[in-house]
DNA sequence: CGTCACGTTGAACTCGCTCAAAACGGGTGG
DNA sequence: CCACCCGTTTTGAGCGAGTTCAACGTGACG
């Protein structure tokens, strides 16, 4: 199921190599980038509301969440990131942190100083674009997630749900053929798309018995993929994976 | 009401500024980009999802928003703007547009070449910093609204769009004292807090009836904002407005 | 083998939707 | 200046998706 972990610097180089061919100058700078590893149960803060960070993370093993909170405490997890993801870029320009962000699963993260992140962008604007054009990504998603969560019917929303994930974790590499794993509790997958945990697992069950989807454990098969996306009126430009392959 | 609109250069060089200091080349640089200007009218697309754009546009007079439809057709607005905004400018670095932006009044807006823009970005790193700055407020209120939309009641949501409305105008210097424009329809708004435009006149009157606010034409007034704030849940931290003038 | 978190199911309830009709208001043409 | 028109606002009534509360099942783990 899993391709094992990479070392951060290879996600990353990766990760932006899929927009354009990096140089081996560029290359070579971003390998020279310090980080530091740690090891995160889960169910962790690894920033908070309110944070002024003077550092990054980038996700290399594991899944961890965005998530805010009301007033009255109710969380909503804004996305989620699969390894690769550098969930918290945004903290670069902006200096506190309008959101939380959470391991789900036990993770590995990078740590990635901003000042050596804004060293390597001073000197290659290509770079620059491409993170920058992470974070727009990044975007991009929520608003999609704001048409999910606003728009949709619960079973859709799910569905909707299920598709991206499992796109993304194709794209790193982390999905086999029709299946791949879906470690959250029914509790988290509720706080994604705005719902009660009980219609979770109500909307879950739907899926199942229409044949959607089928389930062992935490692994979720997808056996007619056409069919999800159409219960979930998914289309994955928003995910804006393949810059000019379409071109 | 209005303060009269600006030429897009000062709303620009007036927005980046609140950020950090502009130096006197930086602007000379920014008031030398070529812009075209052009006055549109009400609910007209400006582009929409699939373009590839060649250029940016910054919103001088009016409203705008971006939003998405479902499948069958549901529309969900993601975000407004207000003058001096800049609605696609995500489409810099991503060719494909993923949403389609649409006046909401009568507007006035400038045209920017993507070239021009990049020819500026690969000289001045910090209106680099500056621009992408801008773009990850925008996906900050993207969070703030799936959290809007996925875990607030109709009541709550509807408080905290008319919060975020008066802050932003407020910024831009359109809103006077505790009176501000409100130039949407109703079904609009629906489209904006993911509700029917039946429910959003309901929430509309309890907001009027609580003494939340008051309205004139289109014209609201907030007679108490601690209030209105504290129905809506409002933080206003998510804007990212004062960027160190707490520290 | 008990505990604890998570998943599952039922039942009552409620927020918000849909459908439908009526009132309003501002612009246009006569 | 009036009459008309059309989009919008307002209100009512019935309905439905999803919530809350509560109970019970299940599986992992000490």
């Amino acid at each position: 199921m899993t391709a094992g972990p990479h070392s951060p610097h290879t996600l990353m180089i990766r990760k932006l190599e899929s927009i354009f061919r990096l140089s081996d100058e560029e290359k070579q700078a971003l390998q020279g980038l310090p980080v530091q590893l740690q090891v995160l149960r889960a169910d962790q803060d690894i920033v908070r509301v309110g944070d002024r960070p003077s550092q990054c993370c980038l996700l290399v093993e594991g899944y961890t969440c965005l998530y805010k909170l009301t007033t009255e405490g109710k969380r909503q997890i804004v996305a989620f990131q699969v390894p690769g993801d550098m969930p918290d870029l945004q903290s670069l320009h902006l200096k506190v942190l309008d959101n939380s962000l959470a391991t789900v699963t036990p993770c590995t993260v990078a740590f990635i100083q901003h000042e050596d992140l804004r060293r390597i962008c001073a000197r290659y604007s290509r770079i620059t674009a491409a993170l920058w054009r992470e974070t727009l990504v990044d975007a991009s998603v929520f608003r999609e997630w704001v048409l999910n969560v606003g728009r949709r019917e619960a079973f859709s929303r799910m569905a909707h749900l299920l598709c991206e994930f499992r796109v993304r974790l194709k794209a790193v590499e982390l999905a086999e053929g029709d299946t791949f794993d879906l470690p959250f509790t029914q509790g988290e997958l509720a706080d994604a798309i705005g719902t009660s945990n009980v219609h979770v697992n109500r909307v879950l069950r739907e899926l199942r018995t229409k044949g959607l989807i089928r389930s062992k454990g935490i692994q979720v098969t997808i056996p007619d993929w056409e069919k999800l996306k159409e219960a979930a009126g998914f289309d994955p430009l928003y995910l804006h994976l393949e810059q000019d392959r379409a071109a």
